[in-house]
DNA sequence: GCGACAG
DNA sequence: ATCTTGTCGC
């Protein structure tokens, strides 16, 4: 029997590019969220030979001192066996539900979403960043650590510069220096966000490392990796 | 047809 | 994504 929280995921490639496509023309590309108190960061790990996917969110407090680190309000993590294998460009398919799992465990209501993948910066420009705000109902931004699709030219080596990244004559995010010498990042909006204050929130979650905290501390979890030591100031 | 391809 | 050893740099 069905239930609410149960969704039929078991799509064909076929029908999930399909849906996808669908559900791109649903995505808001400008500001629509409110006042941020909470920052949530997800990502998804696997373990034993990828026959268990494990989804993670931690809740940080804003404002805060990256630097210093966030104040952790709230983290979860759920496992589960893994319903399909990677296929570049459905991603989403394959992690989404377990995300949605663990989303479910949340006490806390994150007004700010940053999820580990692409946001619109997709073939059919629907993410797994988008694909969870849709579901969500939540404003996402995609952070991931490499390109999906677009072409870009080099990015400055300063801290924060930025160049665009397009597709089709449309730019569908932007390839950011997180840190000198260090591969960029590529960050998307997912939903209900704009591109411009994606990467706003982006850089002011930034801390020591090449990711933002949210994502970071996410990424820790969902890889079972324990806390990394700090260095002193 | 061929190469590229988030995690 | 995950696995794994050595290496570079502050």
């Amino acid at each position: 029997m069905p239930t609410e929280t149960l969704h039929d995921w078991n799509l064909s490639p076929e029908e999930a590019i399909a849906l996808q496509k669908r559900m791109a023309g649903r995505i808001e590309r400008e500001d629509r969220l409110g006042p941020v108190r909470h920052i949530a960061g997800v990502d998804i790990g696997f373990e034993q030979e990828g026959e268990i996917t494990r989804a993670a969110v931690v809740v940080v407090a804003w404002p805060g001192d990256p630097l210093a680190g966030f104040e952790v309000v709230e983290q979860v993590v759920h496992r589960e066996p893994t319903r399909m294998p990677y296929i570049p460009g459905l991603l989403s398919f394959r992690e989404i539900p377990a995300a949605l799992e663990a989303f479910g465990k949340l006490v806390t209501r994150p007004e700010l979403v940053m999820v580990d993948g692409q946001g619109i910066a997709h073939p059919r420009r629907l993410g797994v960043a988008s694909h969870l705000g849709l579901w969500l109902d939540l404003p996402t931004i995609g952070v991931a650590k490499s390109r999906l699709c677009g072409v870009h030219d080099e990015v400055p080596e300063p801290r924060g510069e930025w160049t665009p990244l397009r597709h089709r004559g449309e730019t569908i995010g932007a390839v950011l220096r997180t840190r000198v010498g260090v591969k960029p990042l590529f960050v998307s909006l997912g939903h209900r966000i704009s591109l411009e204050t994606s990467l706003d929130w982006v850089v002011k979650c930034l801390g020591r490392t090449k990711l933002p905290e949210p994502t970071r501390l996410a990424d820790r979890l969902a890889s079972r990796r324990g806390p990394m030591p700090r260095p002193a100031d």
